[in-house]
DNA sequence: CACATTTCAGATGAACTGACATTT
DNA sequence: CAAATGTCAGTTTATCTGAAATGT
């Protein structure tokens, strides 16, 4: 075994695509422990996220949420339905489109929201305490340009 | 959109844990394309990911690669099991500990990473294109660093 | 009619919890 | 015996594909 660019322990033979890998390594991580705190709550991982981005940009349809996240608007039609039987959500006819449903947290989604907002906001800090402010922008940079490449598909 | 509307009730609506939202996003769309790519070799990106984790660390076993994943044993026993029906790993018992089973890749196993390899290269290129290399070094370390510290739990 | 959104109906994959045998 | 590993069984979620209804 030739060491040639190892970081830590473990022993390598070549350098496969690492940020791909990165990628998939930390947002394991991420869902385990998030997954872990969001216990309580009653929501998945995948659900915290849909009611941050919903947060953020009231009004959209399941269509929107769907390609926001990369999956089938069938799949997504699961979890907004699981979201609406909680009353986490509602939705509303879009009174210009009589087809579209339009979507916006209830106070009960926003409490859910309140309620996890601080353990994870430890977690975030407990991931990036090494980094300094201007890194942590960095990387955020980083990862916001990655995306934007990889929806322009 | 509209000015951060203060919520006077301790929480901070205005910025929401950005780091990781924006990793589980990318991480969504590099998901997306990368099981759109491997599914004419009949792997999933899970798979795909454990491959190239047994690539690089020949000899780990089901346990250890679950803790590496934050799975649990049996979740990553069935992926093992159906990697091995498949011809594209294998097992033998550990010769200093008669109940560890070591896994290594198969030559079917090392040709389905060479098959791909390239394709997955275009793919991390196509996402940080936009990335000189420092740039690309200093996202690699933040990832890195961030895996680190989630791991230490 | 073309197109987008939503919904319904299976089928499949992937993860979990719980239990248990085996080995160090 | 305690701890780690591997495996079996059953269950739950989540996703997909395919098809259809609705509305612009």
């Amino acid at each position: 075994m030739h060491p040639a660019t190892d970081p830590g322990t473990g022993a390598a033979r070549a350098a496969p695509p690492s940020l791909l890998y990165a990628i998939k390594q930390v947002e394991l991580a991420v869902r385990a422990q998030l997954d872990e705190l969001l216990r309580p709550s009653g929501v998945t991982a995948l659900q915290y996220t849909a009611l941050t981005v919903l947060d953020r940009r009231t009004g959209l349809t399941t269509a929107e949420l769907a390609r926001n996240s990369f999956v089938t608007p069938q799949a997504m039609g699961d979890l907004v339905t699981a979201l609406e039987r909680r009353g986490l959500i509602e939705r509303h006819h879009d009174p210009t489109h009589g087809r579209r449903l339009l979507i916006s947290l209830t106070a009960g989604g926003r409490g859910v929201l309140d309620g996890v907002a601080e353990p994870v906001r430890l977690l975030e800090e407990r991931m990036v305490a090494r980094l300094s402010p201007d890194e942590r922008a960095a990387f955020a940079g980083y990862l916001n340009v990655s995306r934007a490449a990889l929806a322009t598909r």
